[in-house]
DNA sequence: CGAGTAGCTAAGCGCTTGCTTAGCTTCACG
DNA sequence: CGTGAAGCTAAGCAAGCGCTTAGCTACTCG
């Protein structure tokens, strides 16, 4: 059940003790959601009192903001350097396989990223808003292109488009470890995403 | 915002103080999730005090679960009366229709079925993942008849099978009415899904 | 050494939560 | 007409919530 997410991930975040609430936060979130997890909940995953989350944050909202946003820069950033290949072909291909693969291998993060928007402030919404709109326009890109060239029949750009993200990012709802390695599971998605695109 | 569920589909919820409780639970839950939902919110979205509520549901629990169990079975229903078709492609196609255009047409039904399952009971969540195995093994037989009659060429059958799935499932995520017809969204995933099958 | 600061805890404040209680009104039915 | 059940509300209870306050300790640095 308890997922611990990797630290490694969050090495930026300064002091350890900072860090320890984020994961357990996480964690909380991921397995509970934002609402139903509680601020003791949170302090003592990190082994703290309450009181001392409150140090390092002025609000729970504000520990899901931090989340929120890193996540999203980490899955815009994985999509962006995965945009390589010849052909509009290959380059579908090693986003796909890219983006599901992040959802897998940090799916507590994506679940966060992905189904706690809701919890968001206004302002906070808003800012990872634009970042979703450009991981939407890296796909909607390539499916272009891909038209253009030729190599693609897409006869509903968006919602393909739609489609194709929402592949990968359902991946962060339902799966768990035991369910495989995620690389393989980036190839099988790569492969169907290809075979819905391709001419 | 305040997308109103269809009273209609609840006319065997009586009495009707009672259907409009549900319907106003539903359209929160959906909303801003089951547990930032509250007693009172229901309440007055029926226009009733909160004790009211109690007069015909023990407890909020117990709301989220007839909407849980109605939803799940009103899912597997659609699926069963959508397999028909003369080819395994045909059945497919008609089942990711159904299935697809359900989750648009009732969002905010599918919204709680999909995404409020942490916050049953244990008693009740083994209840309802029956239904949502016999929905998954649904999809799972059209796909293995397809390979076996030759007209599918599956490397994976869990795992596409999840992925097919998945493709309707998150429609309940991000669709409003804005977003067109369901019917329409129901033929795209139709054709989508096929294409990542067929041989 | 002495002062300031960072990091923490114990205690608790004001408020909201799910749910209960007591009692009122309406109406079917002998 | 009288009685009981059904359906509702006003009021409120105990528990738990996010967050604050006051104060302690350990460490840095002039």
């Amino acid at each position: 059940m308890s997922a611990v997410t990797d630290p490694l991930v969050w090495e930026h975040v300064q002091p350890a003790a900072a860090r320890r609430l984020l994961t357990g936060a996480v964690d909380a979130f991921a397995e509970r959601g934002f609402e139903a997890t509680t601020t003791r909940d949170i302090a003592s995953r990190a082994g703290m009192s309450p009181a001392a989350l409150y140090v390092h944050y002025p609000s729970k909202e504000r520990l899901l903001f931090e989340i929120s946003l890193y996540g999203h820069n980490a899955a815009l950033e994985v999509l962006r350097s995965a945009d390589t290949g010849a052909t509009p072909a290959d380059r579908l291909r090693s986003l796909v396989a890219a983006f599901t693969a992040w959802h897998a291998r940090h799916h507590t993060i994506a679940r966060v990223v992905q189904y706690e928007l809701a919890a968001l402030s206004p302002e906070h919404l808003a800012e990872v808003a634009t970042i979703r709109r450009a991981i939407s326009s890296q796909i909607e890109q390539v499916l272009a292109d891909g038209v253009q060239a030729g190599e693609f029949a897409v006869r509903d750009l968006p919602g393909t488009t739609l489609a194709v993200l929402s592949l990968s990012i359902d991946v962060a709802r339902w799966y768990t470890p035991h369910r495989g390695d995620p690389a393989a599971l980036g190839q099988l998605y790569a492969d169907l995403a290809h075979r819905m695109v391709q001419a």
